[in-house]
DNA sequence: ACTCGGTTACTCGAACTCGACTATCCACGG
DNA sequence: CCGTGGATAGTCGAGTTCGAGTAACCGAGT
């Protein structure tokens, strides 16, 4: 097993596009964006140069070939090996059986939502709704648009993040209105340290 | 607005404690594992000790004094100030107000489940299922035991993520079901990049 | 002709994270 | 009385991430 740093949802992506033929990164970086699998997995400027390069020194890709276009900089074209695809694939298997301890950061703010009075809570947590209504509105069009053209299956992570958005909608508004109608018992911020189970 | 690395879900966990009273790492450490804020907020070894050195540089906490007890090493004892308290109070409200970009892997996985057949993918999603099932059961239990104590607004972290846990229960519930009877059409991987819109 | 913004394609250093390590005290069994 | 394991308290350096910077090319205007 490779270590932790070779075993990303970003390695994954390089893998994974890997896979279907030799890339140079920018290339990549480019794919990444225009299938909008950006909206996945975390990449930002130079890490996926970093990545790359760690992918390569533990030999799960390997350089193809360097071309040069004109004096621009020097493309350096990866492909992927045998053990780059066994890695692929035991990542994939992992991501999907595992469930794993992500840290949604609402679940922080949460957890401190004593340091306000209810009032203004229940302010918040009604701006965060319809900012979550209107992304959810967006990606049901996007989905209706979709089965129209696409399989459901190439849109799954689509619709698994809409389950998810609808889900949290329901409960921001159970809170909202257990708040608005004093259902929701209040402390004082001095007796409730904001903490999580005792 | 202070920068990035002064906003993270461990800074504010860090304020937080101090702005109940003042502490040195060690017991921070110590109150972030008993109260189970380790569930909510990632915090791993030396990290705690470079976010609180961060916040000193910045003037959000101070040192108040640095006790010795025996040859022990020192132990460094910190306050937050106003500023501190401020970036806090804002931090809250931005985490409950505005939905963050998450990025949680098992959507990395959705997103190159074509690289596995149909019926691999039905048993790993299976597998993820009973999982997320047992950890609900264990957090139901939980929290049916804590009405007796606790009252409900220091919980709601934890009853947010099981909302979302019921709703990830039902999904996969139904995906799977559908994969079974062949009502989710699979693709070849040759005809099918593992993508997401486009 | 000239420059202006956009695209191509990386490079680099500063900042951040993390696990492993150090070192002391204390309680307790043998 | 001696060692052993756990709690106390924090240090350190190697490995990672990130944003800003660099630098050439290209087409469309003016």
């Amino acid at each position: 097993m490779p270590p932790r740093a070779l075993r990303t949802p970003l390695t994954l992506a390089v893998l994974s596009l890997l896979r279907e033929r030799p890339r140079h990164p920018y290339e990549i970086q480019a794919l990444v964006r225009e299938r909008h699998i950006d909206q996945v997995v975390k990449m930002r400027g130079g890490s996926l140069y970093d990545a790359i390069d760690r992918l390569a020194d533990a030999g799960l890709i390997t350089t193809v070939s360097s071309e040069r276009a004109g004096a621009r900089p020097e493309r350096t074209v990866y492909a992927i090996t045998a053990e780059g695809t066994a890695v692929a694939d035991a990542l994939v298997r992992d991501y999907l059986r595992t469930p794993a301890q992500d840290f949604p950061v609402f679940a922080t703010g949460l957890a401190h939502i004593l340091t306000l009075d209810a009032a203004t809570a229940a302010d918040l947590l009604r701006e965060r709704r319809e900012a979550i209504r209107a992304t959810h509105d967006r990606t049901a069009r996007q989905l209706a648009a979709d089965t129209a053209g696409l399989p459901r299956v190439v849109t799954l992570e689509v619709e698994y993040a809409q389950a998810l958005r609808v889900a949290e909608l329901a409960w921001l508004d159970r809170v909202v209105r257990d708040i608005d109608a004093g259902a929701l018992p209040w402390l004082d911020v001095a007796d409730a340290p904001p903490s999580g189970a005792p």
